[in-house]
DNA sequence: AATTTGTGTTCAAAATAATGAACATAAGTT
DNA sequence: AACTTATGTTCATTATTTTGAACACAAATT
């Protein structure tokens, strides 16, 4: 373990900078973010020190990735920067910038009948707080539903047609262009009152402690 | 500057740990969620020492937060954990409780020359980390958007008609019924390709950091 | 009860990140 | 060209993180 100290300040990290980008191999290298956020600001390095309290000279070598940050510098740094420290550090990370669902890969769920029905279009991240929804429902199809738990929401949005939204004891009738939002605390049910089909979007959040 | 080195090992740094919880006024506290995913992974200091090579005394302090860790000891604890590193130091922060609700009307935004029109249907508390949007766009009609902040995500189907998507450098076309995710950190664009209306919806997660 | 074993904390030493001043270089000025 | 100014890099020193070993304490075993 014992390092003799190099006369350079270089120390033993990352003197093989310009390695690839980060894919999970390696501490992400916020050098060149940092230097292109700062840029980007049209600040010099002495005022950015001066902003951020960092001084000069570490700052001129994390950009160049010379030096492996402290969590209070890095943060000290995208605090004069304004910009969330989580950014920083992600911003090498490649992203996949798209992702394209073909109508095959849609999850349908539809009602036994047949007339319901649910293409699944998005589920948010592994805790699931946020699931969207588009619905089709001919003259009759109706779709129940448990309870998500305390504090959901529902938000329904009818583009066509006409729908019964039943929860708890309470009910509405949806026309044509109509937004509902509702508690789904407790079962409910949609029923498609026709006679034109019924479409729309729905939205719930789950364990939203929304209220309206 | 000068300062005298305390018998404890315990630095200057947070002595005073159990600060309020982190709004954007000192670095994030990792410790407690650092020690959360480790039990919850059923790890003593010990075995999380070996795994991630950071040593057990630094990682008691770390927990503590007693220590303002390196990068790359964030780093390899967070591999270690099997835990994005982003999402670790977020943790503590504001993390978006959902808010109230409040849309009576839906407010409707169409461009200049009125082909595309935009009906907002939700937005989401004050914070707005969440948006959801019915579109209706005639043959060449054209939504151009400014970037949403890195970060956000934009969650597109196409119910009817065809779509030109734009983001960044890059560019997709959608048909009828396919959805496209993709990050709207850069300036982006829909055009209606037409002959028939686009029709679709459209969920945006801001400043979520999802990944696909 | 005494011993061992498991787990987290503290200690002194070593490694290294951060600082401020000096230096290097390039771009403008006189 | 010589001088200043602006900007980034390197140097020596200081402050702090990180380490490995020793310690403290509790739980399990004998």
């Amino acid at each position: 373990m014992q390092q003799k100290k190099d006369s350079s300040s270089s120390s033993s990290f990352a003197r093989d900078a310009f390695a690839s980008q980060n894919t999970s191999d390696r501490p992400p290298l916020v050098g060149k973010e940092i230097q292109r956020l700062r840029q980007e600001h049209k600040l010099t390095l002495d005022e950015l020190a001066s902003k951020s309290g960092v001084s000069k000279s570490i700052l001129s070598q994390i950009e160049r990735d010379h030096s492996n940050p402290t969590l209070s510098t890095i943060w000290r740094i995208s605090q004069a920067l304004k910009q969330p420290l989580v950014d920083m550090l992600s911003s090498g990370e490649e992203k996949p910038r798209f992702e394209h669902l073909k109508v095959n890969q849609t999850p349908v769920v539809s009602s036994t009948d047949g007339k319901f029905v649910l293409k699944i279009l998005g589920t948010l991240g592994t805790v699931s707080t946020l699931q969207w929804y588009e619905f089709k429902a001919e003259e009759g199809g109706i779709l129940e539903s448990e309870s998500h738990g305390s504090g959901s929401l529902e938000n329904l949005t009818l583009d066509s047609g006409k729908l019964l939204v039943i929860s708890g004891t309470e009910s509405r009738e949806l026309i044509s262009g109509e937004t509902l939002r509702f508690l789904t605390d407790s079962p409910h049910r949609l029923e498609s009152l026709g006679p034109e089909p019924a479409h729309g979007f729905m939205v719930n959040l789950l364990n939203s402690n929304e209220s309206f």
